[in-house]
DNA sequence: CGAATTTGACCGGCGC
DNA sequence: GCGCCGGTCAAATTCG
C-alpha cells in the first residue's frame, strides 16, 4: 500500500517506552493527553519529561518513517518485522504458537496517554488481560489484554507513566476486526470520556486513517487538512477522514492551547456525537 | 458453570 | 556465552 510509510512506528520496538513513540510523533511538548473527566489537559509540565529515560537516539535500524516513501511502506502494517530489525519481544513469544519460522506479523501500535486514576479505561470493546509484567525503571506493572473477539487479534498494553503515576499509557497494537461490542454512550458522553473514545476509536479505525493522521501530525504541519478554525498554533486538531464517511475529530496536544484560553477552542472540544456510534454504520454493528 | 483474572514459567531477542 | 528483559502462555483461582 502506498504511503504505509508514513507510519512513525516503523521498528516499534525501539520504542522501550511508550512515551518515546510520542517523542517521535514530535509531541514531546505535549502529547495526546486526555483526562477521564474529558477535559483536554494541558501538556504535561516538563515536556517530554514522561519519557521516562531520556528517549534514546530515535536510531531506527532501518525502517524509520522516512526511510523510503513507499519501501518501508509494510513497516508498519505486517510484515515490517522482517524490514525492521526482529521485534525484540512482541513476536518471538509468539512465535511458541507458530510454526517455526514463521513469526506473527506485527501490527501497527497506537499509543495515547490519559490522565486517569483508572488503570484500565472503558474503549468500547471488551479485553481480557492475558499478563502483566513489571516494567523496568518503572514502579507500576505493565498489563497486556487482548480483544475478546476470538477473531480479533488486537491487543493493548496499559502501564501508568513512572514519572507522572496520574498518567495512564495505552498502547494499541492492531486493528479491530469488529466493530464495539457495547459502549455506554450517554455514560461515556457524561464521564466525559469523549476523547478517550475517540483515541479507541482511531485504534478501530482503518490503518488508512491511522496514516492519514499520523501524516497530518508529521511536524511541521505541512498543508494540514486542519478543520481548525481557531489559531491552532500551539495544538492541532486533526479531521481524519473515516471509512463511513464521518469525521473523527482528534486533538492532539501540541504545546498546549493558545496562550488566550485556558480552555480548548469550542472547534477542538470533542464530537459528542457518540463517536464510534457515528463512525459505524448501524448494520456494520455487529461483533465479529 | 462459564468467563475473566492472576501469576509464575517459559521463550527468544538483545546488549554486554 | 550469559544475563536481562519484554511478551505470552497456561494452570489455578476468583468472580458473576
Amino acid at each position: 500500500m502506498a504511503g504505509a510509510g508514513d507510519w512513525p512506528f516503523a521498528a516499534d520496538e525501539a520504542y522501550a517506552d511508550s512515551s518515546a513513540i510520542f517523542a517521535e510523533l514530535g509531541w514531546a511538548n505535549g502529547l495526546a493527553v486526555v483526562d477521564a473527566v474529558g477535559e483536554l489537559l494541558p501538556p504535561l509540565d516538563p515536556p517530554g519529561e514522561l519519557a521516562t529515560p531520556p528517549p534514546p537516539p530515535l536510531d531506527l535500524p532501518e525502517t524509520p518513517a522516512g526511510s523510503s516513501a513507499d519501501g518501508a511502506a509494510s513497516s508498519c502494517s505486517t510484515d515490517d518485522a522482517d524490514g525492521g530489525k526482529p521485534a525484540a519481544a512482541s513476536t518471538e513469544a509468539a512465535s511458541k504458537s507458530l510454526t517455526p519460522g514463521k513469526k506473527r506479523a506485527r501490527q501497527p501500535r497506537f499509543a495515547f496517554m490519559t490522565k486517569s486514576e483508572i488503570d484500565h479505561l472503558e474503549d468500547g470493546y471488551r479485553w481480557r488481560k492475558y499478563g502483566q509484567k513489571a516494567v523496568k525503571n518503572s514502579p507500576f506493572p505493565r498489563s497486556y489484554y487482548r480483544c475478546t473477539n476470538s477473531k480479533c487479534t488486537v491487543k493493548k498494553r496499559v502501564e501508568r507513566s513512572s514519572d507522572d503515576p496520574s498518567v495512564v499509557i495505552t498502547t494499541y497494537e492492531g486493528q479491530h476486526s469488529h466493530h464495539t461490542v457495547t459502549f455506554p454512550r450517554a455514560a461515556a458522553t457524561a464521564a466525559g470520556f469523549s476523547h478517550i473514545h475517540a483515541m479507541a476509536a482511531l485504534a478501530a479505525a482503518p490503518f488508512s486513517a491511522h496514516q492519514q493522521l499520523y501524516s497530518n501530525l508529521q511536524p511541521p504541519p505541512p498543508t494540514m487538512p486542519l478543520a481548525a478554525t481557531t489559531p491552532a498554533s500551539s495544538s492541532s486538531l486533526l479531521q481524519l477522514p473515516l471509512h463511513c464517511n464521518h469525521e473523527l475529530q482528534v486533538v492532539a496536544s501540541c504545546g498546549g492551547y493558545p496562550s488566550s484560553s485556558s480552555s480548548p477552542p469550542a472547534s477542538v472540544l470533542p464530537v459528542d456525537k457518540g463517536l464510534l456510534d457515528d463512525m459505524v454504520p448501524r448494520a456494520m454493528r455487529h461483533d465479529g
